[in-house]
DNA sequence: CCGTATCCACGACGATACTG
DNA sequence: CAGTATCGTCGTGGATACGG
């Protein structure tokens, strides 16, 4: 019982989703843990990320700094060039996102057994 | 380095992502953490959580049920009885959870503030 | 009481093409 | 190099009505 969660009583309720939902959607996270080993450039992102389109990366990228989570430095010389970092902000988020990452690599394997149990025996019952 | 994350570089990205992803929805997060304080029947949790429809909350915890995180228990009465809970596995979710719900309860403010400066600089520059 | 079925709106996401 | 524009698909989520 060392640590209270005063998350469902609260109006802020709303709030905390919207964070959430943040971290919950497809490419935030990876972003935010390729920035957390150090500030990248666009396309140096898009080689860590190989799977994301351009537009999905701008998107998150975009949304990451309207958070305040991430800086977008312009050098304007030809070819442009963009670097992207974290904020401290955006540093004190990795800790809980690492937790949570964690606790899912540990218990993936049980999650996807018990997935399987669930929809081998659905139709059958 | 006093915590490695392991995040990514695995191929189980993927699933790790799934986890975030289903945590990141909409109910999911206030329906384990209502149940995190007990088990509750289904219009038990209608009450506690007035705004979710009654769809969504199955869809929920039926997503919940499949990965093992929590139990449905019926009781064949007339009218007939619904009891969930947590598993094991759904309780040790809880804690990791409740740490990124403390971070955004405690960064909201400041995540606003960096929104409304964005939103109202954007379209000047 | 505890769902399921149906319909609909909306935003996330991807592919592709184009620009400063 | 670092985007923006456009288009199309898909899944989530809400409202409503019906069934066991």
């Amino acid at each position: 019982m060392g640590d209270t969660l005063e998350v469902e009583t609260a109006p802020q309720c709303q709030a905390v989703n919207d964070i959430l939902a943040r971290v919950g959607d497809k490419w935030t996270v990876r972003v935010v843990m390729s920035l957390a080993e150090g500030s990248s450039r666009f396309n140096e992102l898009r080689g860590i990320i190989p799977a994301i389109s351009q537009r999905m990366l701008t998107r998150t990228l975009r949304n990451l700094e309207r958070d305040g989570l991430v800086t977008r430095t312009v050098t304007p010389t030809v070819p442009p060039r963009v670097d992207y970092a974290l904020t401290p902000l955006g540093q004190s988020l990795v800790g809980p996102v690492a937790q949570l990452g964690n606790w899912a690599l540990a218990n993936i394997a049980e999650v996807e057994r018990s997935r399987r149990r669930f929809d081998a025996e659905g139709p059958g019952v």
